[in-house]
RNA sequence: GGGCUAUUAGCUCAGUUGGUUAGAGCGCGCCUCUGAUAAGGGCGAGGUCUCUGGUUCGAGUCCAGAAUGGCCCA
């Protein structure tokens, strides 16, 4: 008789191939149909709450690698809060103004952009942002991302608009928001402002000087017996912008000298002289003496052309790559110039219009455009002895995406919201203090970018945003910015959206009256500028955390990459505390950056990217997440094929251990067969305090954010703890047991108990396959309708037992000899399955000795052979256990026949009548399946 | 150039306050089973703990410097 039919073997409707490519979906769907997300808000009410606020992405372009990290994160966090008794909303939102989108609408419209009103070029931005928005939300749903994909918040909603504005105007009326200046990229024949993505480099060819600025300070201390002249000398292929010179900027750590010349007595970087003197053409020269930087500092040159001082600062960029080591300082013109300049209170003077000819108040060059007054400068300079070299210079020079034609810098009015005026800075900085960074060195990172930043600029001059929302007097150019008319315009915002803002003039959209309190004029125009898109996602925690129902400010947690530190961190940070005084959020997660298996960063040259969806499509969002779960994120996350690979081969060996158990419960029901565990096997309340450990291992690293170690702990667990140790003893009894046997029982409820505690683990990292387990474990009384809207699963101190622990650790390790002795046996031919042996094992008086003697459970279910005895004596042809001392095993042949239905030997196989080739204990069992 | 950060087996990670021969899982190689089967079990090989100095009886761990990646600035 064949046999096999008289066994529980396993069986289950679970797949063994997942599938997940065509399966995911399919799960999306029925989530939908069942409103699982909805009915987790309704149950979750009154718990208490936890918000992530979402940190919205820029909506344009697919998704990266760098989105599904960051997004997956969030939904395993929110996931496992949600699970942990809290009510963890989610709302994910996109950044949706600002110039990449205008300048991709630019590139669409080419010609047709000029016939176009404003208003106009703008609702192309916003149907090309809200494209992107459907796109990266279909996108990020496949990632198994739940949360309100209905109802998203969008900065260029409406009521988000005009929160933008208000905030706005709120900073403007407390006095933190003031009108500087500062020198941009300008394009002189588009008449317009340019960012650095619209900057191109072109080689140029400048003219390259080397000036003289006379001294004009006593400097006899620093420099005695001197009675010429001393000049300080500058280079720059720059001539325009002499005119608006007012510094000569030195490093404050290099060495300078005074040097004697035939064009008399010069001052510049002491490394530079040979090289300036063989550039200059003069051969004789000496060193007459050494100066440090710091005693030049305040000293005054006067300028080359003009009658007026030019200040000696110091700045940190000044470099010796080229020049002379003193930089020609024009605050108007530079980055740099203007940075420095400030701190030593020079203007940013800037006598260009925005046509590239130099104001009326230039003299000698007055209406000129620049680059043609290059020439006429020089020859003034030469003309008063001043020039001590002009040549040609061909260099990388910034010119107009648009027009291809050289940019320059110049300072224009912008507005700014000062760090310093209210005491933002201070404020902030104590307020970072209070958040919890994590990893803590977030801190010092923002603090110091908080420490050193400039004023932030808010002004950006194009047309794709909110508008700075406040009026000038046309009559004196006073600032029109009152309650009435910030209340108004967010009003008006709110309802029409800010292109109103640019639909309408001055009057329709500022408070009736309105005159202005300086003139009394009641003329009045709007202002031109739009905020920095920084703005718009910074206020987010006023107008989703604040203006939403069911969510709150503070944040519970941000969490975003770390370049955020200076990005979403920064402004979300500086807006909160200098509208409310605080932080908007309690804690703060950066994860790193998304790089190659060599930690190299992706690349389309290196062709080392791996994209989202082709892991998607290939393996299941699953696979992806956890691969995302499965790195310390903390720093930057590798991703190679291989790496998806392991990741996938892990994620089979989980589902498949979750397989077998499923495929043991077809006769279990949960109401009627569940076994106390106090009258269990020790090996089963072994396995049962391992799960405790794994529980408490789990549970702890959620709260702590590091799923990596969820991943390692469940991945292990499946490996060493079940497959080949506790599923692998217990198939005996599984299969040849009558169905209600007891200790059969006892192993079923201990694998209920496993693969709940398995599925609820892994629901938060992977959905999808832990919704596919739980659907297919038996029914019992409060069973969902999905995993999702379980309770995470409860620590249970029943399952805890340290000495039982203790003991079969002991075992497990004189079991590993057992399985080197039986694999020495296998090498020789004398046994293939464990089943064919019977092992002999000597064990030297002790502890383990008195365990194995005393123990309950058979040993020879334990090692998984035909028999198992301690014997006190051994011949030598036995094997030495490696590390265990004193411990000898002896594997034989097992006596007796193989049982033909359990496959063990035997001395009782055969001698049975009715079932001729079993063994007594399988003939007992038919007797009662029979 | 500056700030922050990372570096332990092919891969992903452990490694307590410095203390035997640096661990795990995967992958790899070999063996085995064919009642978890596009599965399961066993054994084995793999490391100059990025490098160089220093402190110490003793350093993966502490200190200093460097290299190479990464993010943000300039």
């Amino acid at each position: 008789m064949d046999y096999k039919n008289t066994l529980n073997l396993p069986s289950t409707q679970f797949a063994m191939k997942a599938n997940l490519p065509q399966k995911e979906p399919q799960m999306m769907k029925e989530w939908e149909e069942k409103n699982i997300y909805k009915k987790l808000r309704e149950q979750s009410k009154g718990k208490p709450d936890f918000i992530l606020h979402d940190g919205p992405p820029y909506a344009n372009g697919n998704l990266h690698m760098g989105h599904a990290i960051n997004k997956i994160l969030k939904d395993v966090i929110i996931r496992s809060k949600q699970m942990s008794g809290f009510n963890a909303p989610y709302v994910p939102g996109w950044d949706c103004h600002g110039l990449p989108i205008e300048h991709n609408v630019d590139k669409k419209l080419g010609q047709k952009k000029k016939e176009m009103t404003e208003v106009q070029i703008r609702r192309e931005c916003r149907t090309y942002a809200q494209k992107f928005v459907d796109i990266q939300k279909e996108e990020f749903k496949r990632f198994g991302v739940a949360g309100e994909w209905d109802e998203p918040y969008l900065t260029m909603n409406y009521p988000y608009e005009a929160r933008i504005a208000k905030e706005c105007g709120e900073f403007a009326l407390s006095g933190d928001m003031f009108l500087g200046k500062k020198p941009i990229y300008w394009c002189c024949d588009c008449k317009t402002a340019l960012a650095e993505a619209e900057i191109e480099y072109e080689n140029h060819t400048s003219p390259s000087i080397f000036v003289k600025f006379p001294l004009i300070d006593d400097v006899s201390d620093i420099l005695p017996g001197i009675d010429q002249d001393i000049f300080v000398v500058i280079w720059t292929t720059t001539p325009w912008t002499i005119p608006a010179n007012l510094g000569v900027c030195l490093h404050p750590d290099f060495m300078y000298a005074a040097v004697q010349t035939d064009k008399g007595v010069l001052i510049l970087a002491k490394d530079m002289i040979e090289q300036v003197m063989k550039t200059l053409g003069i051969e004789k020269y000496s060193i007459i003496q050494d100066i440090a930087s710091k005693d030049l500092e305040n000293k005054k040159c006067k300028h080359p052309i003009y009658d007026r001082d030019s200040l000696i600062i110091l700045g940190n960029h000044v470099t010796l790559e080229a020049g002379t080591g003193c930089v020609h300082t024009a605050p108007g013109h530079g980055a740099d110039d203007h940075i420095v300049g400030k701190k030593y209170g020079l203007d940013c003077y800037c006598p260009v219009e925005d046509n590239g000819v130099f104001s009326n108040d230039v003299a000698h060059f007055a209406g000129k455009f620049i680059f043609k007054a290059n020439v006429e400068i020089n020859e003034k300079l030469d003309s008063l002895g001043l020039l001590l070299k002009n040549e040609n210079l061909s260099h990388s020079y910034p010119h107009c995406w648009r027009c291809k034609k050289p940019v320059i810098y110049r300072a224009t009015p912008q507005w700014f919201i000062s760090m310093d005026n209210m005491g933002l800075r201070d404020k902030s900085l104590e307020e970072i203090n209070t958040v919890q960074w994590i990893p803590s060195w977030g801190r010092e990172r923002i603090y110091a970018m908080i420490e050193n930043r400039p004023d932030w600029c808010l002004s950006r001059q194009r047309s794709w945003g909110v508008p700075i929302p406040v009026f000038h007097c046309k009559n004196c150019k006073h600032v029109y910015v009152t309650r009435e008319s910030v209340d108004k315009i967010h009003q008006l915002f709110t309802e029409h959206s800010s292109d109103i803002w640019f639909e309408k003039d001055a009057g329709f959209l500022m408070p009736e009256g309105a005159v202005c309190e300086k003139c009394g004029s009641d003329q009045f125009s709007k202002d031109h500028n739009i905020l920095d898109v920084w703005f718009d996602s910074g206020v987010s925690h006023a107008a989703v955390l604040e203006e939403r129902e069911g969510l709150k400010r503070p944040a519970d947690l941000y969490l975003e990459g770390s370049d955020q530190h200076r990005g979403w961190f920064h402004s979300s940070l500086l807006t909160a505390v200098g509208r409310t005084g605080k932080a908007p959020y309690k804690a703060v997660l950066t994860h790193g950056f998304v790089v190659d298996e060599h930690g190299r960063k992706m690349s389309k040259s290196l062709g080392n990217g791996v994209e989202p969806d082709s892991v998607i499509n290939k393996f299941g969002a699953d696979v992806l997440r956890l691969w995302a779960a499965s790195s310390d994120y903390k720093s930057d996350i590798s991703i190679s094929n291989n790496i998806i690979a392991q990741l996938s081969d892990a994620y089979r060996r989980i589902r498949n251990t979750c397989r077998f158990i499923l495929g043991n419960f077809e006769d279990f029901d949960i109401a009627k067969d569940m076994r106390p565990i106090k009258d269990m096997s020790e090996l089963d309340r072994f396995i049962l305090h391992r799960l405790h450990r794994v529980v408490k291992i789990c549970l702890a690293s959620y709260d702590k954010y590091e799923f990596h170690t969820i991943y390692h702990t469940l991945h292990t667990f499946c490996v060493v703890d079940l497959s080949s140790f506790y599923l692998d003893i217990i198939k005996d009894r599984l299969y040849t047991l009558p169905v209600s046997s007891s200790s059969r029982r006892d192993a079923q409820t201990v694998m209920f108990f496993i693969l709940d505690a398995l599925v609820k683990i892994m629901a938060p990292i992977l959905p999808f396959t832990a919704d596919e387990i739980y659907t297919h474990m038996p029914v019992w009384k409060d069973k969902k309708e999905s995993v999702h809207l379980e309770n995470m699963v409860q620590l249970d101190d029943e399952w805890k037992n340290d000495a039982l622990s203790q003991k079969w650790e002991n075992i497990r390790e004189l079991r590993s000899e057992v399985t080197k002795a039986l694999e020495e046996a296998r090498k020789l031919k004398l046994i293939g399955h464990p089943l064919d042996a019977a092992v002999q094992i000597q064990l030297p008086e002790g502890a383990l000795k008195t365990i194995i003697e005393n123990l309950t459970e058979q040993l020879n279910d334990i090692f998984i052979v035909s028999s198992a005895v301690v014997i006190d004596a051994l011949d030598d042809t036995a094997y030495q256990a490696k590390e265990i001392e004193g411990v000898f095993i002896k594997i034989t042949k097992a006596d007796g026949e193989k049982c033909q239905r359990c496959w063990r030997f035997d001395t009782t196989t055969g001698k049975n009548t009715r079932y001729e080739t079993t063994c007594d204990r399988c003939s007992q069992a038919l007797d009662q399946i029979l």
